[in-house]
DNA sequence: ATGCTTTACGTCTAGCGTAATGATT
DNA sequence: AATCATTACGCTAGACGTAAAGCAT
């Protein structure tokens, strides 16, 4: 029994399927096929139900691949033990995150840390779909809101509630909305998430709940947004968090700055094996920092 | 990286000899070095320092080794875990015992155990000599006496004084000793431990400590002392735990009651891989407790 | 001189990709 | 129709044994 095998039974059950195992291990659908069939053999037990559609875990399936996940994981450390003597980092991470925190947070952390490690290959996926992560081998993802419990692990990095910004210069040139009605004569940019248009704002304000209905001219991703917001083309809807520095020099301001929408979590999400190689523990703990600091700084200005 | 390469490294290390190693895992000297050479290239750094006489792990080589060993037991346990709904136990237990405990104690254990799992095969090695634990894979072993801290674990499995014994029928033709110094006048049972004849016997009692020395004309291995012994042909010294059968039955009686030798440990010793099959744990548990059993007797006897 | 590790070499099998097949949505 | 798992087949590389060489005790 090799550990590749193991790795690669963890794989199959993560993704559920052996086509995207073996895309993540450069392998073809064939080979993985035959591994966990040479593997069910060697240990003597069906390990996954398959049809052509779907693969899951049997009962020992899952006492197997979990056994797996702990010896690889094992297996790692003592390697990293033995060979982390020199202390550089080296390697590729994958890091996935929504295009405006790509941009605006990530960059400088990756460009310090690539820096201070030349051996450091990062290759950052702006995306915003969580299936992705699957898709490619993802070491590490940045997503905001709600994570779906899946075979994935997540950790919260932040929660900042959402607020309208615009540009002084819009502000000055099309008036300041003293309530939610207003807001359907004004340009307000919108968000596609996932290909599908963001069409209704739901606000709230300490007198009560109320969602505005929009048609926007500008529809685009997060970080098109903030940039429209700023080159003072309307209103966006933001993070907080993702406009902290606009709203901390002025660049924007906040608009019916009495509105935000409810909380949103910003979650570090990992693949679920157990064992996160130093580099990612490094990016991780980079970006961390960096989040906190941030985190922060929004509640110094929200507060 | 293979499973199996982890098992070789791990006995590479236990007995210190390629050689060794091979013959344990019924390979060739030259595939153990080949094995050996190509897992430190791909970890990346040298596991054993070696002359043509010695192996020695390095520095990492001890770190690697340890990791090995707990990702091959977390395997096997795992496998156990999985194929273990057959609660009968299969496969083969090699055991090595001295030649009294074996044919006296072990022999109905095993017995009873075979009988319970007809697919078991146990192979009894009956010997004293410690360093055959690595020769042949033993096991399981059990060993009188003190332990030589090594690559071995090692668990007590009783502590008990030795005794003069001799038949009744001797006593009443040859006369009872009543102090050690008339032992001169006896025929006495001495043993060959490793090749090396006991020329001394090293008594105790309230009184004091006492060596007496020896000529025998009887010379053996410590079931056939007893043998002799209950033939009526002299007078042995044996563990106390060797002979309560034939003391409670009065087979034997105690020769110079007021008189034994230090309490010397049983141990019972298995090789220091961390997981133990359930078929060793299993005879493991049945010796045991023929020990205890057998020891409160003799603690009954004594006290 | 014995017994160990190492190297060289021939052999064989395990494991891969390619390509075709079968099944499911 | 598209996508996935599976099977068949040819090929390559890795892992073994044999045999010989090199060292240390």
């Amino acid at each position: 029994m090799k550990l590749d095998e193991m790795d690669l039974l963890v794989r199959v059950a993560e993704t559920g399927s052996m086509t995207l195992a073996a895309r993540q291990l450069n392998l073809t659908p064939a080979a993985v096929s035959a591994a966990v069939k040479r593997v069910e053999e060697t240990v003597g037990v069906r390990l996954f139900e398959r049809t052509t559609r779907t693969v899951h875990p049997t009962e020992e399936g899952l006492r197997v691949i979990e056994g797996c996940q702990e010896v690889v994981a094992r297996w790692q450390r003592t390697l990293e033990a033995v060979r982390g003597a020199s202390q550089s980092l080296a390697g590729t991470i994958h890091i996935s995150a929504p295009a405006d925190t790509t941009y605006q947070i990530l960059e400088p952390v990756i460009a310090r840390l690539s820096q201070q490690h030349p051996e450091l290959q990062v290759v950052v996926h702006s995306s915003d779909a969580l299936h992705q992560l699957h898709r490619e081998a993802i070491d590490m993802a940045i997503r905001y809101g709600p994570m779906p419990d899946s075979t994935l692990s997540a950790r919260r990095l932040a929660i900042c509630p959402g607020v309208l910004v615009a540009s002084p210069a819009y502000l000055e040139r099309s008036g300041r909305p003293s309530q939610p009605g207003e807001l359907a004569k004004h340009r307000c940019i919108t968000l596609r998430l996932a290909s599908v248009p963001v069409t209704t704002w739901a606000l709230q304000s300490a007198a009560g709940a109320r969602t505005v209905p929009l048609q926007s001219p500008l529809c685009g991703d997060g970080y098109l947004a903030r940039r429209w917001a700023l080159a003072g083309q309307g209103i966006a809807l933001k993070s907080l968090f993702d406009v902290i520095d606009d709203l901390e020099s002025g660049r924007l301001e906040r608009v019916l700055p009495a509105y935000t929408t409810s909380p949103m979590a910003i979650h570090a999400v990992f693949p679920s094996r157990r064992f996160l190689p130093a580099r990612v523990r490094a990016l991780d703990a980079a970006i961390t920092a960096e989040f906190n600091d941030r985190l922060a700084r929004c509640e110094r200005w929200y507060g």
